[in-house]
DNA sequence: AATATATTTTAGACTTGGCTAAAAATTTAT
DNA sequence: ATAAATTTTTAGCCAAGTCTAAAATATATT
């Protein structure tokens, strides 16, 4: 059984090595926690001891089989409370992070499988990110960033990047939904800003925005 | 705010206070936190320090005001999650006791708000006890055990005392379940043993599970 | 009322998870 | 290739929450 500080570690983890194949650092690891590396360090020992994570000193850490497994898990939680605070409690979806943090740590098999089954076996979250299966399968689909589109290209919204509150209100605010169509009709060569269609409406975009949305070509 | 082991404590001795009009003594507390009297003296003095308790040191601990606001909400939390459990996820009354004991201390208005809205603003836990309100008021009904029935009398079974897992799935097993009428046909002088018939079932309890069941009379 | 018994508190120690500051290893730059 | 800069680890300290053993207080007994 895992506390909830080796929890945060091993998910910390976990995302980290989505975007790298290399041994993670204790600094990033740090940073992500908002905690120091030396903490850090001393963590890791634990969790090598455990044999959730490789460990060589000064070259970065990295999860094992069953370290994996437990992360996806948690992830899997994440996500589906997720899903459930927007889908039966109204939450809008910028407010389910702070409150999945907590319940992403609750133990019971059975409730995450019934909150599963009452949710009807989602397969994403409220902000696009996967929700991996029982045994920790990531269903990964092909997305790209909208600033990729070139003129005249459309693709599906289905995810962002960037999931912070501002962000996620920012697009509330411009009637940018996940899956709903995009049209890039103009590209501005001086900032690389984005004229768009979406539904019915025009707007216009910055780099910034089209950087941290992602759409399924189509 | 308050900590895991904060809360379990203020909830543990709101708990003992409902028993007993007296100071609570920290020999009770250790023996439901299955901890040391030591460990509780240690805890009350810090509760003491916030302002949740009063204590005199050898004459016990009481809440106060503020400690039973705080007291009331974490079992109204545990009182609403177990309705979901069982109406949501489908959990039966004798699993959610442990489930409910980590989601009492996830910390979000809205979401119990919104759950309480979701299961339609509940009085009572699966156990049928009482779940206070947002102020913290506790709506007692007025229920008797099923012992205090005399020959031929009746009463709606509506509660629980002991609701360990083992009463609970033995009372399952019976067709003993809340909401249904009870009447004592029978009282054994030798052993106080009830033979009761409920619904169209007659059938014969011992006298401790007479006292571990509560009844409304009518 | 004095003593015996039971309860409660204090004192000191341990574990977990964190910190700072200094030392060690690695990487980058000259 | 060596010096400088950066990263990582080690060493030692701290707070929360718990424990054991001993001391203090309260309660019960004769």
């Amino acid at each position: 059984m895992f506390t909830l500080s080796e929890e945060n570690y091993l998910k910390t983890i976990y995302h980290l090595e989505l975007d790298t194949s290399k041994g993670i650092s204790t600094n990033a690891i740090a940073e992500q926690l908002e905690t120091k590396a030396s903490s850090v360090t001393d963590m890791i020992k634990k969790l090598s001891d455990k044999e959730v994570v490789v460990y060589k000193k000064y070259k970065g850490v990295n999860l094992t089989d069953s370290g994996k497994k437990i992360a996806a898990n948690i992830v899997r939680k994440h996500r589906l409370w997720e899903v459930f605070l927007v889908e039966k409690l109204n939450f809008s979806w910028d407010e389910v992070h702070d409150v999945a943090e907590q319940l992403e740590h609750i133990k019971s098999p059975k409730l995450i499988n019934q909150l599963d089954a009452l949710l009807g076996f989602p397969t994403h979250d409220p902000h696009g990110d996967p929700i991996p299966d029982k045994d920790g399968i990531l269903n990964t689909i092909d997305k790209s960033l909208l600033s990729t589109l070139q003129k005249n290209e459309s693709g599906i919204c289905v995810g962002v990047d960037d999931s912070s509150s501002e962000f996620l209100q920012f697009l509330d605010k411009k009637g940018i939904i996940l899956g709903k169509k995009i049209t890039v009709l103009e590209i501005e060569d001086f900032d690389n800003s984005l004229a768009i269609q979406i539904e019915d409406k025009k707007l216009s975009i910055s780099n910034k925005i089209a950087n941290n949305l992602y759409i399924r070509k189509i």
